[in-house]
DNA sequence: CCAGAATGCGAGCGACCGCTCGTGTTTGTC
DNA sequence: GACAAACACGAGCGGTCGCTCGCATTCTGG
């Protein structure tokens, strides 16, 4: 692993916002091979992990030469963070807003269950992105992109607890949100390695543990009308 | 990296059940460099991880040179195979059979909480524990020695859990375990990367959903005395 | 005390990795 | 068709890594 080389033109520092694009036109050749290294890329990345994976296989498994792949990213870290933000767009573009509202008359199940079937269904659908969020080796900018989905989770199921729960500390509701957080991670660890019904197994699974976790604290709500069924 | 060379002298195979020791004597002092350097070991693999970890750091950690390292150890596998086996060796005399029995009169608050706390303690006191087990990147033999752990956890957790429920089938017996298996590595991870009394919390955390998730499938046996009392 | 084994050293070998560069081919524009 | 820019190639550069080897030093048994 060489040093990286952190190489930058100095550029026009100060008053230009725009600091870069040597007028870089694609051709349409171009963009289909950035399309066709990305989808190898995340074929590599999640089969052997992001540090275990060479430019080179990429560019083998793209059928490609090395150099062609530099030609349209700078290094192997710029790889996995076009392919992080173009899967981060993909799930904002997907599930909208859905992330976000919190409707506070939705019954618990509901709520949990709705989030954690949009979010095991999106990473089933591109595994890459379980393994360049949950894995160990990822360099600087994707784990600042993991860090910041990750707290924008964090801040979201705390805010839903708050709304459940208004009196509780905030240190309670940290931990509670982190341990939710740390059931789906362990949930979703538990589907990607099933599949078909005993996937969703797993899936109904988690539900019940988050809902069973959570549902002591919200017990003395006022009514949810059919407390009984459960299971 | 280089391919794993994996040349074994072929041994006489087949009746001799001890298959090596060219008799390998040591002294005090080579049993004393092998202790320093799998603390050395110890250190970098926890800090930075199994394949990151270079054979050259640990020595300078140990304060000797590379090819000292290799007097004790064939290859970079050996030392945290080693380490490994011996965290196992010293996990099982400390906490002795406390992973076997299971009482079944014993309430499952208790038996939950009293595994929880065994094993977290374990791990808080030897973090090179968790990056060697649930390290993504370790090679064979350590992974083996991993899934070993794992599968012996989990049919305790099986056995325990059949002893509660009978009547449940099979397969809803092993997702409920590996279920628990992931709640508690994930609730382990938060209380990592905690201190003090917020670890205390984080730990108590996991009890509690543990004994939540648990609770309504063996809600319905012969009464435990005071059921209402959870939080 | 001394032969030989165990221990210790560190330059360096071979392999692989991320990445470059000189060169050749394709594509768009006039 | 001419010219430049974008695209493609692949040998290979500089680097690190796991590990070796020849040689010096220290310990131990007879």
């Amino acid at each position: 692993m060489p040093d990286s080389p952190e190489k930058q033109a100095p550029e026009s520092q100060g008053q230009d916002e725009q600091q870069e694009q040597p007028p870089r036109r694609r051709q349409a050749r171009g963009e289909r091979r950035i399309i066709q290294l990305l989808e190898a890329a995340a074929t590599v990345f999640s089969t052997t992990g992001y540090t275990a994976a060479s430019t080179n296989a990429i560019a083998r498994e793209a059928g490609v030469s090395p150099g062609t792949l530099y030609q349209f990213f700078p290094n192997k870290e710029a790889i996995a963070i076009e392919l992080g933000d173009r899967l981060m767009h993909e799930m904002r573009d997907t599930y909208g807003e859905a992330l976000a509202p919190i409707d506070p008359v939705t019954p618990l199940e509901e709520a949990v269950g709705a989030a954690v079937e949009r979010f095991i269904d999106f990473n089933c659908q591109h595994p890459v992105f379980f393994a360049l969020m949950h894995g160990p080796d990822v360099p600087g900018r994707i784990t600042e992109a993991h860090d910041a989905l990750h707290s924008t989770l964090h801040s979201r199921i705390e805010g839903l607890l708050s709304s459940f729960l208004p009196d509780a500390s905030p240190a309670d509701l940290t931990r509670t949100a982190h341990m939710c957080l740390g059931m789906y991670k362990a949930g979703l660890e538990l589907a990607l390695a099933h599949e078909g019904a005993e996937r969703e197994a797993y899936v109904q699974e988690l539900k019940n543990a988050l809902v069973r976790y959570l549902d002591p604290l919200v017990g003395e709500r006022l009514g949810r009308p059919d407390a009984t069924t459960t299971a």
